[in-house]
DNA sequence: TAGGCAGTTTGCGCAAGCGCAAACAACGGG
DNA sequence: CCCGTTGTTTGCGCTTGCGCAAACTGCCTA
């Protein structure tokens, strides 16, 4: 059964095209679902397809020879992701995990070439979202550089709130579950180090969190920390 | 008058095209040289042109609000460079810096539209230096995630002897000028801990060097460094 | 409802590597 | 050829944040 446009009306990577246009793409696409914790493909692995995800929140995770893991980045709805065709790459440089229940657009990689070349729209979505994660990444590694760890870490958790944010009573709150350890994994760190820092925030009345949640209270006084300005 | 089609043949961002369609993108092209220390272009200043580097070596560097310097990479003869509207950039994310006598190629940026699509290969080259710039960069996070300074001041030294190695009686040495400094803000580290680590490989006969000078004689043992499998 | 597992907290000690300071060496311009 | 500038070396002390260990807590499942 063919997938309704409305699906993906107003993402991003559709605009500029016409409904038929979009119907054109979607004919090519199939959606699937991947539970909490399953791999939607992994490091290495030969790239068949690319993505566009849904609903939900994906991990993209790289893994050193020495088992360590490093978080990537995280996936938000409505963004493009294992686009490794748009690079001329044959595998994925990265694993990609549900971190919780997700629905995700397909495409077999054959297709990218004519898509892309038929609606120019589509493709320059692409390459601007390459290029964005590759300005991300460059001010990360500026950032691991030049920061220390409280700072990353406040940086890390403003990023995250500011992308993927849910307003409760207490603040905003990240809604995704995340772990001390998924933190670290995002900022060199390791858990004990976020795990105390946190504790301190809490003190400070910046932050609320509990098992696998984070909600900022103090938004304003978590940049100051992030700045590294916060007046003790 | 025009640019000669031998300056470029053989470079991966001509491959595929004919002679003819090499005149064709090489007639919308100019040639400039750039002195050492002088900036190609400038971080945050609007993305006029993008640059193909014929001779000589770039440096890319970003800037902190703080005034300290991250280098985010070399470029190397024949590569594109400051390609910020192939990512629908409007303006550099770096500085670029010839860190020696440079002759650089420049287009327009209007004719990057009409160029990519008429030579799809021209494009596919840009889109794929992006993508093997988005992979070096996050390889570079998970090694300042992951890796010990002496490890990735190790790693970054073979990288540049790897990329820029030029054989000597001594053994292989970078060439272009790089001082302590300059390997401190790729690797994330001090001039003075960069400083005491050459010291001691120099003992370790793995290495000489001097002033802007690192010659690698003994790369096995270097390589050995990196992985942090020295056998003291 | 008990038990186990996954995630979190916290204390303690230590070492990697930074900051500061000072001296030194090579290069290049006047 | 000399002097100033730029880059390098090295010593010393200290702080950041990691490693290890152990206890704790909330949640899920049998």
């Amino acid at each position: 059964m063919p997938l309704d446009r409305s699906l993906v009306s107003g993402l991003p990577a559709f605009t500029g095209l016409s409904g038929e246009d979009v119907d054109v793409v979607l004919a090519t696409a199939r959606s699937s679902r991947f539970p909490k914790d399953s791999e939607v493909f992994s490091e290495d692995e030969e790239a068949r397809q690319f993505f566009l995800l849904l609903t939900g929140h994906i991990r993209v995770v790289k893994t050193t020879p020495e088992g360590e893991q490093v978080i990537a980045r995280y996936i938000n709805e409505g963004e493009l992701f294992g686009i490794a065709v748009a690079m001329g790459r044959t595998s994925y440089p990265a694993s990609a995990v549900a971190a919780v229940d997700c629905v995700v657009l397909s495409w077999p990689n054959g297709v990218w070439h004519d898509l892309q070349s038929r609606f120019p729209g589509f493709g320059a979505n692409a390459y601007q979202t390459i290029g964005a994660r590759l300005q991300d990444t460059q001010s990360r590694v500026v950032e691991m550089s030049t920061r220390q760890v409280e700072q990353r870490v406040a940086s890390a958790v403003m990023r995250l709130v500011q992308q993927s944010g849910r307003k409760t009573g207490e603040g905003i709150e990240i809604d995704f579950p995340i772990t001390r350890q998924d933190i670290a994994e995002m900022t060199g760190s390791t858990l004990h180090t976020v795990s105390r820092l946190m504790s301190a925030w809490e003190d400070e009345g910046i932050v609320r969190s509990g098992r696998q949640k984070v909600t900022v209270t103090d938004p304003h006084a978590l940049m100051l920390v992030a700045e590294n300005r916060r007046k003790r």
